[in-house]
DNA sequence: CATGAATGAGCCTTCATTCAT
DNA sequence: CATGAATGAAGGCTCATTCAT
């Protein structure tokens, strides 16, 4: 067999430097998520990520100062994800908004699975508590902020208090994945939007808007 | 008092083996309960947990048979706190008995500060897992329960899925003691309340049902 | 078999707590040593330590932080033994003084092998190096001040460096032990401490002194 | 000159293999020799080493089978100077001759710093421990040889075993750079080579010698 | 031949658990 | 029954050495 004939077949396999040590990393963040997820933090060892994502011990700690570091670059592209994004009132019909925003988060929360894993670090890591605690601070006063602008246009209940809804709203949506592991069939985000809607929105006033924005 | 006069006494101020004995393990769970909840449940060694109840290291196997056990002991009597109670809606006002509900349940959480180490162990223990799993089942079904027997008296929203309104509370109730953290200030139970029950009852409905119990 | 009985033959294998404590310490240190003296500091681990001491690896941190903590307990009580102690050169004849003086510090040395590790250890060991520098400097102080006495009643030879032959005499006397290794038969002692005597004395004042003492 | 002017002038700049495989070999002998020196040899990895000579890591096992084997390379050019190099007492002024000698072999010494790293290896290389110890005894024999010479023509003490005289000799030199460290000033290699030829020569002797050869 | 990513044996250290006293 | 020293498995991490590119 000739080196030509090599170069056409045998050298496909190859991949630049660069690809293949971020596959490598690539790698070991799954393998770190799917057993964080697993099996939680603490119980999940370095050694255990490099095997799963099937490469040697030392290898894990090129990529990575050590877990807790990986956890943080897990984070890092995901933490909005753990957090209840703010819905837009006006666009158009409220609950449709709500629900579908309520869909694709807990799918997102799903397929990775990790947020199963922040209560733990929490309690250990003052930093990323932090970090976590503000970004929910800021969720928490977009959709403040919006409530403020539809109350001004008399839109909502006038006798709630707004903080109360906002923070209430934020804690609904946030959880709102978990309802499925306790009625064990699909979560329906349609009603949970319902709900949702009725601590700001007075019946009447809601049909309205979705009449208006149809 | 000196070694004589006790003699002198008697056997008096003997205490029984097993009271001593009980003792013991009570001092060995309240500094696991307190070291557990300032450091989490794999920061603490059973050696310090040993000393700061004032025994030695064996003795704490000799009262439990392990970490673990001595968690389960502590979550045993407390899991109830853990888990949303479910409010009675004609006992008296709806909003009032929720409120006082929310802030009883939040000191209780407070003080024992346990609630924090169990996402770290939920994730390892299976068997706790279900156990809690059951448990808030349990308060879902008796939540939406109540609100079944309200609603065939025409007091609720008629257009809400009941099974949905019922987990929104219990996420709500579940989670009120976290928001003082995020506000700062002290979480006003009463809006909290108030936001929860329009929920549940039209707002006339609401009315009718304080001036009759009042 | 009475309790009695078993006083008088049973429990003899007893020894107090801190005893066997101590003992086992003791081993520890022991083993350290001959690991040391055959292996090197940095071949030595502490597992292999704790192994030749018959003990387990974690009893090992039981008694010391590490193998330096080890190794400077080794050495606090030896310090002394690898450093040249200072000649009197009145009490009695020099040369007998000296040869003896050599003999004891060889034995000593050889007797531990530690001082082998030294060397080792004060390239990474600031601290320590620093104490040793400082007791060397000590030594060659004394030694200097014994020879300026007699140096002032006129018994020295007067064309030679003090300094310089204090420094002679402590290197000297400090690689004495060395000369074995060299020759392969025992050192001669005497015949070393003769030749450090002439760096010190004239021939015929040397002989007054020897007759004087006698 | 720019890359264009290298083509015209054809090969010229090019560096044989040979050639550049030996600058790259030199480059990692003087990187393993300086961070050998400053700090120790087990502190030193062999990436460090490429790392400093401007290699990639694997190169360093191009050029050498392991680290050990560097040190020997380094070693084999100067092992001659970690040893004594012996005294020609008829050449001329035998204490003029034994300072320049001091005083050259510490410079060397001094200049490469490498033989700190000495005592940690010999524990662990008999080998290297056989080659050292042979080299000390050749250097021995030939110190004593000389001294025999000049002893046989009745130059030398006659009451001094020449065996310990040639290891005294052999110590102080092998030691003398290091009295710098102790006083702080500069050593005075005269008065050093004084004190030596005092264990040698009765001063008579030695200023006759001085005479004669002037 | 150079490169530097990958390997994995092995060291240090901790801690849940046991057991002789 | 209490004690606390002892145990040793297991995790975190390093680094000499190899090997695919």
């Amino acid at each position: 067999m000739s080196e030509k004939e090599d170069l056409l077949v045998g050298e496909f396999p190859f991949i630049p430097r660069q690809v293949r040590a971020q596959q490598k990393r690539e790698a070991l963040l799954e393998s770190g998520q799917a057993l964080f997820t697993l099996n939680g933090y603490e119980q999940t060892t370095a050694k255990e990520i490099a095997a799963h994502a099937g490469v040697a011990t030392g290898t894990f700690y090129r990529y990575f100062s050590d877990k807790r570091q990986l956890l943080m670059a897990l984070l890092e592209d995901k933490i909005d994800n753990f957090l209840a994004p703010e819905p837009h009132w006006f666009s158009s019909n409220p609950e449709s908004v709500l629900a579908s925003l309520l869909e694709v988060r807990a799918r997102r929360l799903q397929q990775s699975g990790l947020y199963r894993v922040l209560p733990e670090i929490l309690s250990k890591d003052m930093e990323l508590a932090e970090v976590m605690k503000e970004a929910r601070l800021k969720i928490h006063e977009r959709i403040l902020f919006g409530l403020k602008q539809i109350n001004e246009k008399g839109l909502t209940w006038n006798d709630l208090d707004l903080d109360t809804v906002a923070w209430s709203i934020m804690v609904l949506v946030e959880n709102g994945h978990e309802k499925e592991k306790q009625s064990g069939n699909r979560v329906n985000y349609s009603e949970m939007a319902k709900v949702i809607c009725r601590m700001v929105f007075p019946p009447d006033i809601l049909e309205q808007l979705q009449n208006h924005n149809e």
